[in-house]
RNA sequence: GCGUCGGUGCCCGAGCGGCCCAAGGGAACGGCCUGCAAAGCCGUACAGUCGCGGGUUCAAAUCCCGCCCGGCGCUCCA
């Protein structure tokens, strides 16, 4: 397949360092606040990609690091009269309980930072020891100036970064160049520290990823992820840091794009960010329509985000919903491996080539059309079932459940039943005042009567 | 300012040299179905041509140049 590499800059074939598996590492969280839907972008993006990849056989190491130690967290416990510890456990569990809402996989692995100093300094010690960084009173820097193609993944030299850096960045003596960066930043009074050869402090931000990412998938390994606003510095920080230590790092770069709201990113410093959780408070429904609408755009470009557009995502959600309740009242046997190749087949093309979610996805709503036609046909119910089979497994290997007939676990499900049978019938005795009576009564409970080839169908209007 | 990505119908959003008189979803309209609906299917309209202006090519939404507008980045950031 194949994918876009940032630091190519092109689309290249894709090849795992070892065949069958695939080895990706995309940048986790940082554990002080509530997860907004940027975060919930981020990390769907690439729960989609490993869906995929696992669909297709591979194994996929999916590692993504948990920040549990940096200046929010640490001001945030000052401010609480609490450890940070406490602070990024209770923010950790937060942030665990969206993912899990929204339907995303848990990766396999989820270093913490605090866990893993000591790789962190054994890799600085290395970076000192070969003259890539120096120590003094405030912490340790990596010489940036002395890391071949620093800035390769932003595609600007040392001197251009300087450039545009030259307004922004703080004059700090510390450092022998403004663009060198802090390996290891030396102890403040009442921070949290770990000993170090160079004295009591902490890791800088970027070591945390470089360190753990090589020490959990090793040199080499195949795909590094995360938001493009993270290209630099972080990336490009990170890489600076493996090359520097001689390492091989990512073979691949992806870059997944923003979230944006009234045209502008959705972040926690401009303040205009709606958390995970009061999105689905809102509706429940918007877990799924947020991973519909990730997945009709391209995850390289900015997603615009608005109540219109999640209303029409639901209302996608629901067509996906109305051919499954379909199928299962025509007898869908859920166990069957019919399916029809040819949408499989044009799936898989669009998704090879780079992730083409929205194409992919546009396959399987051309396969619901179908399948809902051959529904509505009646006859050759095998080709009928193994259309809607085929739309629920493309739509399950993106994490995008579809609502098969869930009426029989409902608690309420015998009296609905009685209602419905009570409206039947009604109908039968052509004493329709009394039908729409109580369809208007189920209506109210939030539950929709539909009549069908096959007899009525009743459902509750809004699920996950 | 520098870099980078983008500007496609009423809305969202694919396509990125010929298969495009431009996918898919939403909304609209008409028909079929229905007691009426809903859902579904079929059809129609909506892009007078893909931000604007040049150019390359037998051929451009797709490549090149310039301009306008917007996003992101330029050391908190997914």
């Amino acid at each position: 397949m194949k994918i876009y590499d940032t630091l190519q800059d092109t689309l290249v074939d894709f090849v795992p360092r070892k065949e069958g598996e695939v080895s990706l590492y995309a940048c986790g969280p940082t554990v002080y606040s509530h997860p907004h839907l940027g975060h919930a972008r981020q990390a769907m993006t690439y729960d989609i990609m490993r869906r995929y990849l696992e669909w297709n056989g591979l194994h996929v190491h999916h590692v993504a690091n948990v920040t549990d130690i940096d200046d929010k967290i640490i001001n945030r416990a000052l401010e609480e009269g609490r450890t940070e510890g406490e602070v990024a456990a209770e923010w950790k569990a937060v942030y665990d309980e969206a993912m899990d809402a929204l339907n995303i996989l848990r990766p396999l692995d989820r270093p913490h930072a605090t866990e893993y100093i000591d790789e962190m300094v054994a890799m600085i010690h290395t970076l000192v020891d070969n003259g890539s960084a120096y120590a003094n009173d405030s912490g340790v820097y990596l010489r940036v100036r002395s890391v071949e193609g620093y800035g390769a993944l932003v595609h600007r030299t040392p001197d251009e970064l300087a450039e545009g850096a030259g307004a922004r960045v703080e004059v700090d003596d510390n450092k022998e160049d403004p663009l060198d960066f802090a390996l290891w930043k030396a102890a403040k009074p009442g921070e949290p520290t770990w000993d170090s050869p160079w004295g009591p402090g902490r890791p800088g931000w970027h070591i945390e990823c470089a360190a753990m990412s090589l020490d959990i998938l090793g040199d080499g390994f195949d795909l590094h992820g995360g938001g493009n606003d993270l290209v630099f510095p972080h990336h490009t920080n990170e890489r600076a840091e493996a090359i520097a230590a001689g390492r091989e790092f990512a073979r691949y770069w992806l870059h997944n794009g923003m979230l944006n709201t009234g045209g502008e990113k959705m972040s926690k410093s401009l303040n205009n960010f709606q958390t995970i959780q009061s999105m689905l408070d809102e509706n429940p429904l918007n877990a799924r329509g947020l991973r519909l609408l990730l997945l009709q755009t391209h995850y390289r470009k900015t997603l615009e985000l608005d109540d219109d557009s999640m209303a029409q995502a639901h209302e996608g959600v629901k067509r996906l919903d109305a051919m499954a309740r379909k199928a299962a009242n025509g007898g869908l046997d859920m166990t069957s491996t019919a399916r029809v190749d040819d949408a499989i087949e044009r799936f898989r093309e669009a998704m090879d080539h780079d992730f083409g979610t929205p194409e992919a996805m546009a396959v399987v709503f051309e396969t619901v059309r179908r399948a809902n036609g051959a529904l509505d046909g009646g006859d050759e119910a095998d080709q009928a079932h193994a259309l809607a089979l085929t739309a629920i497994e493309l739509a399950n290997v993106f994490g995008l459940q579809v609502g098969l007939d869930e009426a029989a676990d409902d608690d309420a499900a015998g009296d609905i039943d009685a209602m419905v049978a009570a409206r039947t019938e009604a109908k039968a005795n052509k004493d329709f005042g009394e039908a729409d009576r109580i369809r208007d009564e189920l209506a109210a409970q939030g539950i929709t009567v539909e009549d069908t080839a096959s007899g009525p169908v009743w459902y509750r209007t809004c699920v996950r």
